[in-house]
DNA sequence: TTAATCATGTAACACGTTACATGATTGC
DNA sequence: GCAATCATGTAACGTGTTACATGATTAA
């Protein structure tokens, strides 16, 4: 997985491992984490593959890097892959705790999802402002077309903040409706 | 995680691994996919740690079971970690890809987001009919506080599979738009 | 007789996380 | 003098997937 992000990302420019972890950061950092340690790994087995190729390149007042370009089979490889049908392993961590939250007290379960609350509306915030500022990705792309499906990540984040936080609206209700019903 | 999934579960009941995956087949499908090889591994593991302990029940007509139950120990564990606060790693699949689609063809890209809204349409479906038959878990477990949370967790994915149909909308129009706007 | 259900697992690999490890240059 | 930036990785562990492997009983 994090291996056709790596070679999507080569196939638009050539990158050494810092410059792709950075990209990550600043780009699709929320829909994918990715670590260093991985990365690094990922990319020698990428290399060992004949889906990228490296060259180290010296630099004055920098440490030396090592740039990576796509190679023709990765790029058969990468289109191959977005060829393929998407298998959605589903595994949500926040719905496994939640199941298992009638172990906890009314209040602390309250508690709990008025914090999530929280943190989800940050987020949410924080997509409205990126979507307004038109921002870093889509120009770095300087083309329409894939520019657009950037901004499709981006806007599949500020609708699942928000259906968060309704949900977490919806949760809070029923545990405080609960919580009025034990006291009368 | 699964790790907890499995003490949280027998924290209700004492289950062999045969049931643990049943459960999971019928009540935490929609939110955790469980393969039989790591419930049997972490059973073992959850076992040396000591959280659980299994005892070996002979059967008429049926293999022998090794039927667990969960120590005071398992229960500390699993109160810990309902305690502890949710580490979100994000990682979608579907937006790693829906990134790199700028690489196919406007065509191509509106037959992978009609199949999208398809199949998460029907997922939506099945979520109304589970929440109005007011069904399964939610009786087994016979605790109207615990069987609320297991009603959360069918709202999310209720929710969540609403906002990735209206998405897919979104993406559709944007693409026809596209297609319509080459055409002139 | 054949498929489904009940029941257990192992082996190998793939992918992800945390901690450790190094070191030069630049700006405050 | 100290933190940030640029740059590379290794080691160990934890978690998830795929394929293989076995075998009895029951219902169509």
């Amino acid at each position: 997985m994090l291996k056709h992000g790596i070679l999507g990302l080569l196939n638009y420019a050539d990158m050494n491992g810092y410059e792709i972890l950075e990209t990550f950061r600043h780009s699709l950092n929320h829909f994918w984490n990715a670590q260093k340690s991985q990365v690094y790994r990922e990319l020698t087995a990428l290399e060992n593959a004949g889906y990228i190729q490296g060259t180290w390149i010296e630099q004055d007042g920098k440490p030396d890097k090592k740039l990576y370009s796509i190679t023709d089979d990765g790029r058969v490889e990468l289109l191959e892959w977005l060829s393929e049908d998407l298998k959605e392993s589903t595994r949500i961590p926040l719905l496994m705790k939640t199941f298992f939250l009638g172990e906890k007290s009314l209040d602390e379960n309250i508690a709990f999802f008025e914090k999530l609350k929280n943190s989800y509306q940050k987020r949410y915030k924080g997509f409205v402002e990126a979507d307004q500022s038109q921002d870093r990705y889509g120009d770095e792309l300087q083309d329409a077309y894939k520019s657009m499906f950037w901004g499709f990540t981006i806007s599949y984040g500020r609708r699942r903040s928000k259906m968060v936080v309704e949900w977490c609206d919806e949760c809070l209700s029923q545990l405080e409706e609960t919580k009025n019903a034990k006291r009368s």
